[in-house]
DNA sequence: CTCGGATGTTAATCATCGTTAACAGACTCC
DNA sequence: GGAGTCTGTTAACGATGATTAACATCCGAG
């Protein structure tokens, strides 16, 4: 308890996606992410004003790194073809899914518990992350209408966000091509 | 409050749908469905058993109404082509998708917090729904794996089932056009 | 050595919620 | 016209849970 806590945060943001992700906001106390952690309850209240404070930072972190994953991905490296940014924004996203599939399953749901404010920021670095995609998907289909790309760029994000919820029956590997596979196929003609 | 009530389990049943799909099953109280349909409070308790045992039926009854649509779907009609069936099943649920995205939103997220046995029938509905596609999708990919198979069932029904997330900046027409070009798209290859 | 901040602990508070009890009106059927 | 069933109502109970208070410990700095 002397030095090595600084990793406390980090490790209790950690632990409260596990149990978010698994039942829920409202489905977990405080009490049992303090358990989760080793320390039990109101200790929580030293590191995060209150439940809704670090479900809102939660969210924040999340959207704030695919927004700025998309901001890299989608301008680095090859501005040649859109095609290659594209792949990039995938290839992205997929790892991400696949590397913290709590993250994903706590964003996709919990967003409406969080407080007007912050939830605005959310969804403000949400839409800057589709509309990243968006841009790439409109210099590939000029003739589409944005509406139908942002409507197709949230689709996609279903499929690629299932993985949380399929079984591991595939290496993740085999996960990652396949859903690789799909998502291309989908976005090639709108 | 003489006749017209017979239809009280049903409408406590839709308003509860809509309730648990916009603030999770936790995040609603009898109270507040109680007050959706007009009574208050405990007058749910004549009608069902509890709020697990409404929660129960309303997951029972979305399962068998989509695995009573696939296995309608899948064999009916034209089982010549294995792509006629799969046009059927697709639109099935784009159907199914759009007319209740309340249904499908409460399906895909409240699944643990239905008792332990009901859960077990749920989860057995579902399997069977799936493996209709898994059948369906493996005449169409005879060399596929049929573990990559489910895995792209699940996949195509995040994407199909995004609906309720993506905003309705399309029409349903549209929308539906959408979903299934992607989802066509998707399976094609595999 | 001691002061202060960081980090925990347990006990108490206060609200909310699921559920049950006790009671009441209405409609049906004899 | 009254007995019984349905459907509601409000008040009470008991549990849980978020948050706060009061009180310890440890550690680094002066």
């Amino acid at each position: 308890m002397k030095t090595p806590t600084r990793n406390r945060r980090a490790e209790i943001l950690e632990a409260a996606a596990d149990l978010f992700a698994a039942r829920g906001f409202h489905g977990v106390s405080i009490e049992d992410i303090g358990a989760a952690v080793g320390v039990s309850g109101p200790a929580l209240y030293r590191h995060f004003s209150g439940k809704e404070a670090l479900l809102t930072e939660m969210l924040l972190d999340i959207s704030e790194r695919l927004r700025e994953q998309g901001a890299r991905l989608a301008t680095t490296a090859d501005p040649d073809t859109a095609e290659a940014a594209l792949d990039a924004l995938l290839s992205g996203h997929i790892e991400f899914a696949l590397t913290h599939p709590a993250l994903i399953r706590v964003h996709e749901r919990e967003l409406d518990n969080v407080p007007e404010q912050a939830r605005r920021a959310i969804r403000r670095l949400q839409r800057l992350y589709v509309e990243e995609w968006v841009t790439v998907l409109s210099e590939l289909h000029p003739a589409c209408p944005p509406a139908r790309l942002r409507a197709a760029t949230h689709a996609v994000f279903g499929l690629l966000n299932s993985t949380p919820r399929s079984a591991r029956e595939l290496a993740p590997e085999a996960m990652a091509d396949l859903l690789r596979t799909m998502a291309r196929a989908a976005l090639a003609r709108l």
